[in-house]
This record gives C-alpha cells, structure tokens and sequence, in this order.
DNA sequence: TGGAATATCATGGGTAATTATGGGAGTCAA
DNA sequence: TTGACTCCCATAATTACCCATGATATTCCA
C-alpha cells in the first residue's frame, strides 16, 4: 500500500496554501469586500485574521497574502542571509534588492471584520481602479485584486499568450 | 468522507493511479454531477476530497485533476523561486511565463459532496456546452469532461486521423 | 450451485448551515 | 458634532449535509 509522505527536504511541511479561482465581489459603501470564502479557509491555519496588501510593482491590481507567506519570506531571507555570513545584512536589514524590506513598507494589514470582509484602503483602490466591485483572482500562494473591467482585458491577453504556445494535447 | 473498500475480486488488488475510460453521468436540477466511481478510487489517496477544473485552452471541454498535482506544481515553482533568492517571481509573479499563474486563476476547486458528486460552476459548462448529461474522458494522469454529443463527434475524428496517420505508415 | 442477503453506484430531494451583502448602534478621536 | 471605524444583527440566495431509492453487482451459505 502506497503511502504518501512528504519529501524530506526540510522545507516547510505543511502545504502551500492556495489560492485558486476568480471570484467578483460588491464593495459597499463602507468601502467593505467580503474575501472569498475559498481564501479565508485557505489562510484558516493562520493566527492572525486577514490578509497582507500592497499595490503591484507590475499590474494595475492589488497584490495580498497571509501573514504566513510573509513570515516565511523573511524567515527564508534570514536563512539566506546567515547562510552566506552576511551577518550586517541580517542584524542591519540592508541587502542588494531592497524588495522584501520595500514590500513591508508599502504593505497594509487588512484584518476581517466578523463577517470575513476587509477594507480596502483609497491608496490601494486607486492604484487599482476599483470603486464599486471588485475581481479577486487566485494565484496559487497568494491572490490579486483587481477592477472587473481591466482584469477582464488582462485575463484574455494572459489565456491568449497561453494558448499559443500550446500545441495540442492540453496542458499536462 | 465516503468510505471505500477494496474489491475482493483479485482482478485489480491495488488502487488504480490513473483515469481510464469514459462515462457518461446525468447532471441534475442542481448542477451536480458524480465523478465516476473509478476517477473517484484513482483520487482516493489525496488528502483532498474533490477535483481542480478549468476550461480546456484547447478543446470545447472542461480540464480536471486532482489537488495533489496542483500543489506539488506550487511548492516546486514557490521552493524554486525562493531558494535562488528571487523574492521578484515569489512576491509578483514573473515566472515560468505566468503558466502556473493563469492556470491557478482560470481553475475552481470542486469538492466531492458527501455521495462523490461536484457541481459544475457556470463559467465551466457554458465553455463546455453541457447542459444536462455530462462525458467523463480519462485522460491518464487527468480527465475531462464534455458536452456528450460534442465528445462523440470529436473522438470521432479524434480516431480518424489515428487511423489515416497509421494506415499511411504501416501498421502500429 | 442457485438464490437470498448484502454492497455499491448513480440519482433525487429536503433541510440546515454558510455566504455575500446590507444596515444600525456604539466608540473613539479630532 | 462629524467622520471613520468596529461590533452586532438581518436577510436572500446559495451551498453543504443528510437520507431515500432503484438498478447492478457481489458475497455468502444452505
């Protein structure tokens, strides 16, 4: 009988929490968006309730996390760091690509009120566009937020380059 | 959780890992469909209790596996990504040209109900054209599911050009 | 070995729980 | 007071969960 363990890499053992599918909520007039059921349950392991948000470096959308990802981009990081002896980078917190400590700066920590919704700061809105709805899209270990009219533009463009490169025989 | 048994009959005594065959099942008021009890058995070993979808890129049909494959392609793209120190892909997302990332926001998560059925999202058998019965294709490592009369007529020119392909080199 | 008891499967339906959404009351600070 | 925010409650629609059935298959045993 075939049991399946888990690889003895002594990377993190629990599993990657995902994030998967698109779905379109109301943004009420509190400014108030109910997170996906789907997500909340996938970040459900987590101490702290609600999500990490900072606007894309790339898209027009709104990029968010749990604070478990998080953690484990610092805690990675610091492994690095201490890894290669580069201790002032680690006690200092200086490094060559300033991302993750800029990510922190710009992030906000959007908890959920009873019902599971969040708040979603103007800075955030407006870099995203989004007023009165708004497109939460699953990628894998973390999700975006976007306005419904430039996600829908987006996502044909993205499927679009997909379907090019395939030839046949779906994606394996 | 559905209980399952292993067949006495000798014929197959260990558990069938992959999908083979093909039904056709009714899809009900509700939308529900069952996933046939063989697909069911080759998932029986995942901790998860149910089926990843997305519209085929390729074919008038709708993609399926299970949730193991779906995590271990984002622990292997996240490991990848963070072990090389690219915070860039992890944090926002350019990597392996966004396959993982389209496919993750295009799936749904169709969990088995308590009788091994899943309900079919809209976005899903419209792209399929299924309206109320539904044609399960193994697939190997994964299945589809089409629209009955839009399978026959594919498999049928899907076994054509097999044969005209064979037929002008020598047989097998 | 024939047939009754037992499982399994696909299917259907009823009902409780959950979800997304809306709004009001209370709090705190400016 | 006026906002901005949190906590609590209400509701319609959807979904999850439970039980029931007929049709096949499988097992058991006299």
């Amino acid at each position: 009988m075939p049991v399946r363990r888990r690889k003895k890499t002594g990377k993190s053992d629990r599993p990657v929490t995902s994030f998967i599918s698109t779905y379109e909520n109301k943004v009420d007039r509190k400014g108030r968006v109910s997170v996906p059921a789907a997500y909340r349950s996938a970040l459900g392991t987590e101490t702290y309730q609600g999500v990490i948000a900072y606007p894309s470096l790339i898209d027009g959308a709104i990029e968010a996390f749990g604070r478990g990802m998080l953690d484990e981009l610092n805690r990675r990081k610091l492994d690095q760091t201490l890894d290669g002896g580069d201790y002032t980078q680690a006690l200092v917190g200086r490094s060559d690509d300033g991302l993750v400590e800029t990510i922190m700066a710009i992030s906000s920590e959007l908890p959920f009120d009873g019902e599971g919704r969040i708040i979603l700061p103007a800075r955030l809105t407006e870099h995203a566009g989004i007023t009165d709805r708004a497109t939460f899209v699953g990628r894998g270990t973390r999700f975006q937020i976007w306005a419904p009219e430039v996600y829908e533009k987006h996502q044909l463009a993205e499927v679009e380059a997909l379907r090019a490169r395939l030839s046949g025989g779906g994606i394996q």
